[in-house]
Formats: structure tokens, C-alpha cells, sequence
DNA sequence: ACGACCTATGCAATATTTTGCATAGCATCT
DNA sequence: AGATGCTATGCAAAATATTGCATAGGTCGT
């Protein structure tokens, strides 16, 4: 359902293509949003069924045509129907298969674990590093911004804190499971030579 | 096919019931996963056929019976196994449309929106409280926890330390929106006595 | 030259999640 | 006395999301 606002709102400002609006969705808007290609191109198929968006085709050389997307009037106006409705409320859910993973946390897997949080964290520093300078570049100080730019000041900014935040918590995960792993019986370790 | 063993987690320790382990999908453990009944219902007759978990009923006067619940050997080895497998990393996803109506920011809307901050804020606070408590009663100090308990105590703060950074950017995002609603022209408002 | 990867679109099958419904008795509030 | 809400289970349909496949030419490295 709300894919579909997400697409969208993604072509608030410019016309987009389907590929496009992928490449959106696995960067900035991919914070709070993920979709895959096939999703965005089966909504996009259903948006203009809706007479929500429509598009016209830009032929290139050699390869297929770009179809590109935009807001219908009916479209802007389902739009701005829907923010006004059905806030369905759900706390942020943290829906990372390595927090159940932790529950399970034993001398077996503990190696296993400290790596895919490494990983996770090479991943976050990335994406952080992308929204920072996102801020820098075109939202330096919020309070001059026209009203509508606030808002995706807001939801930038909630990514920003909540990828810091991310990484504070990895590096305390890290040093708890390598203080544990010191304290382990040998018997659990591999062949030490000492 | 993480909810699987997000329930078998939950059984490690204690049996539970349907409604038991859904209370907890609501509580601590919903953090980082949801589930309703029905899903929960469904993926216990699931696990029932593989042979992972078993139940014994208690009989309840007046009420419908307790199927509760317990872990096998097959499914504890089953659990074992999948956590070395399989890591699909997704980095934090906040599916909140709330972020997406927030890129739609305008004067008609800005008070609505302001109204849905304000609403995950109570709702945030609440969780934040539960989480503490926990942690205070539970893991005072994790380096004196068990090896597994240590996991535990990471999954649940790492819902602390994002709930925490959630209630800050509410509180931002909350002045910011007071601040531009006060620069907003008359016309904007509704009838000015003054 | 060959493989890997990027642009660009889309169908189909499966898996997962959500929503609506159904049953049933007890407790608590008004 | 009636309404709401809690315990306790579960089926079925609809909406969403994931995974696998398919096509087609271009670029870049080895």
C-alpha cells in the first residue's frame, strides 16, 4: 500500500524511470523503504491503470526504451489524500535476522556472529557516509529551507542518527563478544600452540 | 522464514503458548521482529510437522485448552545450525510511512504530522520504559552474564540505544515543525483574531 | 575473446504478511 | 444489563514481498 505513495512521492519533483526509482530506493529512500526492481515496475503498471502517474518513452540508442514516469493531477491529489489518512502506526521494528541470531549466541557461532556485525558495520559506515554528505551538500541549515524540503530534512536526518547510533552499538557488541571470547574455557578454542 | 526460528528462540528457555509466545512478539521481543497471532498460530502447526517443536495441552476450566509449546532435540539442532546460516543482511530498514508523508510536508498537512510525531513519541517512551526496566532487573552488568545471556543483553540494547535516538529526532523533528509553523503567512493559518 | 557487471524492462511462482472472520467464556466497567 | 476487553485458538482470503527467470546490448577489465 505504501509502496506505492513511496514511488510516488519519489516523483514529487522529477520524471523518473522504473530503473531509476530502483536505483532511489537502494540509496537515500532505501532507508525506510526497500523495494525491489519487479515491485517498482509491477506499482508502476498499476499507478497508470490508477491514472495516477503516466509516462512517455525516450528511445535510445541501442538499448531499451526508458519509460519515464510522472505525477498525474489525480495522482498528486491521491497523494495528498493519503498522508492526511491511515497513519498505521508501528514502532520501529528492527527487522534484522542477526538480533535473533544473537539470542543464540554460543562458544559455536561466536566467531561467525563477530563477523557478520563487522559486516553489518562496513555496510552502515557507507550508507552514512552517503547521507552525510547528502546533509552537507543540500541541507545545511534546515531553518532556511522552504517548508516541503524540511520534511525530507527530517526523515535524512533520522537516518543519520539512527546509522551513528548503529555504529556505537556494533562497536560495544564487538568489544562485549571479544571480552567474552578471552574469558572462554580453552577447551572451547582451537589448538593453541602456547 | 526468520519468524521460524525467532519462535524457537523464545522456546529455549520456557514452553509457551501461542498467545504466550504472541504477548512476547508484542513486548521485548517485538523490537526487532513482529508477529500476530495468526502467523504465530500457523508457523507453531508448521514447526509441529517437521518435528522441531512438540506441545502437551493443560486443561483449563471454563477456557480453551494451553497448547504449550517446547523445543526438540531436532529443532535445537535445527536452531544451531541456521544461525551459521544464511545471513541475509538488510541493513535497518525503518518501514515507517510516517518518513514518507514527511517528504510530503505542507500546510495542510503539518499539524496532522506533527500529531503522528507526537503519538510514536508516547508509544516510544512507553517501550523505552519496559526495556530499561528489564535491563536494570536483568542484565546490571553484562560481563558477569553467561555467554548466551550476553547476546540477549545486546539485542535488548540495541533496542534501548535506538529507542533513545528515536525519542531525540522526534524532539528535533517536533521544534523544527513549531518553528516552521510559526514562519508560515497568515494566509496559511486559519481565522487570525489578532 | 570472454567474463563480469551495468542499463533497462518485465513475467511468474512462491513465500510472507496482513486483514477479516469465527468461537467461547470470564472479568471489569458503566 | 450490556459493552468492552482479555484469554485462547484457528481458518481463509487478500495484499505484499521475494526469488528465479528472461531478454538485449553496452562497457570495462584481463
Amino acid at each position: 500500500m505504501a509502496l506505492r505513495f513511496a514511488i510516488m512521492t519519489a516523483l514529487l519533483d522529477d520524471e523518473m524511470s522504473g530503473y531509476d526509482l530502483a536505483r532511489a530506493f537502494d540509496k537515500s529512500l532505501g532507508f525506510f523503504w526497500h523495494a525491489s526492481h519487479q515491485q517498482i515496475y509491477r506499482e508502476l503498471k498499476n499507478l497508470s491503470e490508477r491514472g495516477w502517474v503516466a509516462h512517455r518513452a525516450e528511445r535510445q540508442a541501442g538499448r531499451p526504451e526508458r519509460h519515464l514516469y510522472h505525477l498525474t493531477d489525480a495522482g498528486r491529489g491521491a497523494l495528498d489524500a493519503w498522508v492526511l489518512q491511515d497513519d498505521r502506526m508501528r514502532l520501529q521494528e528492527s527487522k534484522d535476522e542477526l538480533y535473533i541470531k544473537l539470542y543464540n549466541l554460543s562458544e559455536h557461532n561466536i566467531d561467525y556472529l563477530a563477523g557478520r556485525l563487522l559486516a553489518r558495520r562496513e555496510a552502515m559506515m557507507e550508507r552514512l557516509y552517503l547521507y552525510e554528505r547528502i546533509r552537507r551538500r543540500h541541507y545545511g541549515d534546515p531553518h532556511t529551507l522552504p517548508l516541503r524540503r524540511k520534511g525530507v530534512y527530517l526523515a535524512l536526518q533520522s537516518g543519520i542518527s539512527q546509522g551513528r547510533q548503529y555504529l556505537a552499538w556494533v562497536d560495544e557488541a564487538l568489544e562485549l563478544l571479544a571480552g567474552a571470547k578471552e574469558e572462554l574455557p580453552a577447551s572451547a578454542l582451537s589448538v593453541d600452540p602456547a
